[in-house]
DNA sequence: GATGGAATTTGCCTCAGCGCAAACAAGACG
DNA sequence: CGTCTTGTTTGCGCTGAGGCAAATTCCATC
């Protein structure tokens, strides 16, 4: 199930590096003898690019913590829909349906890159939730975060324009997992025209359409799979609506 | 800031009704004993209609346990628009932020009716969730469901059309909140056009004309904040958009 | 029962954005 | 180095649904 990543890599796998570990913000307001415990329980896996995390419907086994790469959360409609729910940086957590009451996933997790996670297995977390607060606090405030998020995506999708929208799609990626470079701000793993669509409500041709005439005004620098932002701020006034529509 | 029903309401407010009370999900599994120490320290409170119960952005000093009535939560946006978020049925939680760390209302919350609820201090959360561990699971039960929900209409607003997300609209109220008469279902609360459309992210022009055509079809009855659903299998149809279009 | 305000209905016009289709470019792979 | 797959671009036409505006109906209230 889980593919190894190609070789060469030098991330590590059986020891953890637990002082960057602590510095997460799951893991803050937590004991150093506490965190040990908590992070001894976990497995360390690492899931090749393009491969599944878990998959929607299926038994909630696990619960992550995603510590190198990027995993796309898709959720798919009976009709054929692939609707994105999120992108998880190095640091979140995924998969914790079993802090909600659920048994299953409700989405598929695609490594968009090689990826390193801590796994641990769902059964624990009652016992987590009671013997360490601080963990199980900190994580329904990741549950709040999104939660949050989902509503504002809802807001976003009633009030603003396409335009508008993929305008903070592109502010939300770089925010999230931008890197400099000297053209701009690259969106720091690969992502297509359609996956841009994937996450706004629209389409390929339609984010195809945007992209090139942001290109044409020099807003942005992109090419398959990649997206430069080289001016956030005047796609920040696009995604506000105050754009001049020239 | 709570307003009084009108006078010669019969319902309950020092001496409540555990027994009723103790039937509701969020109380499943907690111990009689329990439930007097948790329900004892809420005050009963009564919401005018129209009133709200909280506001966005205010400090979340309680949270809420609607026990009659309909409340509507609202999100209100810079640029002044309105979403709903949903509607709460007697027996749901609401206000619920602080289970979430938040430490202030994320929406605005209306009495769409006359109301009675339960208030607890935001303050005892804590204690509430180390003491009655079923009582903090049940709450974060909810809370999954609602980031469900959430994610459900982030997929119907990205994939289906005003016709479709409508008619979803309607069998989602009808659900909740459904009265059976001899015309159809009737949805229990005062709802205008204008409301319908902000759940939907529409306009009240758009959902006007709907409900007009699906009068003609015979498969609701509407008037004046006032919805009927004549005929919820059509509707259904509509809403998974297998409708012939005629 | 007259008045005023709020909710609703409807016609007409416009356009953002989708669907379709075809061409094109860039890697991947043998 | 040619070939093939996958991602991207772009033109064209169409239409769902919003904007505007005016008329109408329903209630609440005096």
């Amino acid at each position: 199930m889980f593919a190894l990543l190609k070789p060469g890599e030098k991330r590590p796998l059986a020891s953890l590096d637990r002082s960057l570990i602590a510095g997460l913000s799951v893991f803050e307001g937590i004991a150093a003898a506490d965190l040990d415990r908590i992070v001894g329980q976990a497995r360390s896996i690492r899931i090749a690019k393009d491969q599944p995390v878990f998959e929607q419907e299926q038994e909630a086994h696990s619960f992550f913590l995603l510590l190198d790469g990027h995993v796309r959360v898709v959720k798919s409609t009976p009709d054929g829909h692939e609707v994105t729910v999120r992108y998880i940086s190095p640091g979140e957590l995924m998969g914790i349906a079993s802090a909600l009451g659920l048994t299953t996933y409700p989405a598929n997790a695609i490594a968009a890159v090689d990826c390193v996670a801590l796994a641990w297995p769902s059964r624990l977390w009652p016992a987590f939730a009671a013997s360490f607060p601080s963990f199980s606090s900190n994580i329904y405030k990741t549950v709040g975060s999104r939660l949050q998020d989902a509503h504002a995506r809802v807001i976003e999708m009633s009030t603003e324009q396409v335009e508008q929208r993929v305008a903070h799609a592109l502010l939300k990626l770089i925010k999230q997992s931008g890197r400099k470079t000297e053209e701009g701000i690259l969106i720091d793993f690969p992502i297509s025209r359609q996956d841009v669509a994937e996450m706004t409500g629209t389409t390929l041709h339609t984010v195809s359409r945007l992209l090139s005439a942001w290109e044409d005004q020099e807003l942005v620098k992109s090419g398959r799979q990649r997206i430069v932002v080289v001016e956030p701020h005047r796609l920040l006034v696009i995604a506000e609506g105050r754009a001049t529509k020239s």
